[in-house]
RNA sequence: GACUCCGUAGCUUAACUGAAUAGAGCACCUGACUACGGAUCAGGAGGUUGGGGGUUUGAAUCCCUCCGGGGUCACCA
């Protein structure tokens, strides 16, 4: 936390006698930065002191306020608003992040905890669609948010690699199966016979049972069996792994759930010994209505276990292999109730740590028309997404910088960028609607606007740098990821401190760190893309208002500064949403 | 049917979890490169926050109800 809102927070409470927590949560950002840069709302100490808040607000400001990080408080209406001195983040914060340039933002608040984020889990044997887009965009995001709050975060794939699909795919393959078709384009010949099942089931029913009964098999260990879900499992995997790559992803662990197969009785029979499981109709089930909860079912009448089992004992193993503090799931809303289950069980297990589990739900992808359906072949491929996004990037290229370097590598990161940052920017409880026009749209309130702005950013750096060194100010001539250190030159003060513009600017950047902590507490990543569009948004008035290369030389150094700035947090930031900045474009 | 989530400008949406004048983007209209990149910026128009009640000093936000849409509800995951 920036010491200006820590002071700010203590010195609030002392005053009103309120606990620390609760001024921090009251704590809030004026919607106008004229108004200040915190405020603190004096509605709820109304009734506590039976005044007006108007009244406590005026009589809160006569306070004796300034200190070294806060140049006056005044009241507006039932509002105290703090204004933070300039000089603190002119001369102190702004050399602060041109110092720290990678890590700043970077707190310790998670130190010495782990957390484990289950997320992306795609369906062997299935193609990976869009549909799995939001699990892998938002957990990513998510691990690499709680890493930079200094969590040890443990990704983990939960591969669908097992169930009663594998006995659908063993019986087309075996049918209608061609190897040489499955070694070259394995996940969508996978998906191609999978559909083919679904539509020769149609017509032939018995094909149903027979794939049950290859399941059973492959269950049974039979050697046939075996063979072909291992040889499926491992070329899809060999697929996922290139489209991660792509992606800039990657995972701590890729148990799926195969891997808890040995780990399925005992954990029902752990189950079992504190009187959860009842026999109905030849299943073993667990009666949850106590709760309010509906009853759910542990192990099928021929024997086979459920998606349930499974996660107890993933969830279990889990817990003993790296005793975490928190646990996420982010997995579709459309599960909320089976996670409602999951805790509920784990906990009547005996689990203390079940309250730890978190399931991070979130909206659909569907067409106008209706929902995707991999059984009936109605999907779209991430892959396509990905390639016509970075395609279309590469056009713009073309058009608009056709002398541009390494223009595929810019392709790539705006064109993945844009698909990541759309499904980021809002809240992840929506459903959404696939659209090609809006998932590749460049313009407005995507990540190709954020990335431009930083690409101008580095442009001014760069000619600056052209001109005279610069790399005393915390940026070497190269613009490379390097932060000069302690050896560097003290930043010159500033005495003046510009235009609005600028205070918008700096201020911004003074809110970095908090809006990392928001999106952490609430897990949702959308909070710092909002930010991240703010600021560029910020520095685009900035840069059409304020000219910097041809300023006056202390202006030109203090904006030079601010825009130093504006580059590592832009860069800082889009790095956390799994977004790369190019510095052209 | 029960439970649950969602409903904000023509479209996509925000609002720091109950507070300041509901804020953006797209599309539309008008302007801006003899200053650092026009994937940009400035301005205009566009709102009874689905309807109706209630709680509160204060409601897009909480409660009730109705309408519309999504999801889930024992042998899928």
């Amino acid at each position: 936390m920036l010491p200006v809102r820590k002071e700010i927070i203590a010195r609030l409470a002392s005053l009103t006698g309120l606990p620390e927590p609760e001024v921090e949560t009251s704590l809030e950002i004026p919607p106008d930065p004229t108004l200040g840069e915190y405020a603190f709302p004096c509605f709820p100490l109304a009734r506590r002191f039976k005044k007006a808040p108007q009244l406590i607000a005026a009589e809160m400001a006569e306070h004796d306020w300034p200190s070294d990080y806060v140049e006056r408080v005044e009241s507006v209406g039932p509002y105290l608003n703090f204004h933070v001195r300039r000089s603190y983040l002119y001369n102190t914060l702004l050399p602060q992040i041109l110092r720290e340039g990678p890590v700043y933002g970077i707190l310790a608040e998670g130190k010495g905890k782990t957390v484990v984020v289950d997320y992306s889990a795609p369906n062997i044997a299935k193609p990976f669609s869009v549909g799995h887009l939001r699990s892998t965009v938002i957990g990513n995001a998510l691990c690499r948010l709680y890493r930079s709050l200094g969590y040890k975060v443990v990704g983990i794939n939960h591969l669908g690699d097992w169930g009663t699909q594998f006995g659908k795919l063993i019986v087309a393959y075996r049918q209608w199966g061609d190897a040489n078709r499955l070694l070259e384009e394995p996940v969508q010949y996978l998906y191609h016979l999978y559909v083919r099942f679904h539509q020769e089931a149609e017509s032939t029913p018995e094909l149903e049972e027979e794939a049950r009964s290859w399941f059973r098999r492959l269950e049974q260990g039979d050697r046939e069996a075996r063979e072909l879900w291992e040889h499926f499992r491992a070329l899809s995997l060999e697929d996922f792994q290139r489209l991660y790559r792509y992606l800039g992803i990657s995972f701590d662990s890729y148990m799926g759930e195969s891997d808890y197969n040995d780990r399925l009785e005992e954990t029902i029979e752990l189950a079992r010994s504190r009187g959860l499981v009842k026999e109905s109709e030849g299943a073993l089930v667990a009666d949850l209505e106590p709760y309010g909860l509906p009853t759910c079912l542990l192990r099928k009448k021929d024997g086979a276990a459920l998606y349930i089992t499974r996660d107890l004992a993933a969830a279990i193993y889990r817990h003993e292999t790296y005793s975490f503090d928190q646990m996420l799931y982010v997995v579709g809303a459309e599960q909320t109730l089976h996670f409602q289950q999951f805790f509920k069980l784990l906990e009547l297990m005996g689990f203390s740590w079940a309250g730890n589990c978190t399931h991070v739900p979130f909206g659909l992808i569907h067409f106008k028309d209706g929902r995707m359906s991999t059984r009936q072949g109605k999907v779209i491929f991430l892959e396509e997404v990905l390639k016509r996004a970075v395609e279309l990037a590469r056009e713009i290229i073309e058009e608009k910088n056709p002398s541009l370097n390494e223009k595929d590598s810019v392709a790539r990161a705006v064109g993945l960028g844009a698909v990541i940052f759309g499904d980021l920017i809002n809240d992840r409880i929506k459903d959404v609607e696939f659209d090609w026009e809006k998932i590749l749209d460049f313009a407005g309130e995507t990540a190709p606007y954020i990335q431009y702005s930083h690409a101008r950013v580095c442009s001014i750096l760069r000619r600056a740098a052209a001109e005279e060194m610069i790399s005393a100010n915390g940026m070497d001539t190269e613009l490379k990821e390097t932060t000069t250190s302690g050896d560097a030159a003290p930043l010159k003060v500033h005495n003046s401190f510009g235009e609005p513009e600028e205070e918008t600017l700096i201020i911004a950047m003074a809110h970095f760190s908090e809006e990392i902590v928001r999106a952490v507490r609430d897990n949702r990543p959308s909070y710092l893309a909002r930010y991240l569009l703010e600021l560029a948004r910020g520095f685009n008035k900035f840069y059409h208002n304020c000219p910097v290369l041809t300023a006056s030389e202390e202006i030109r150094q203090r904006r030079l500064q601010l825009v130093a700035g504006v580059r590592i947090v832009l860069r800082n930031g889009l790095a956390l949403l799994g977004i790369e900045a190019p510095q052209e474009m």
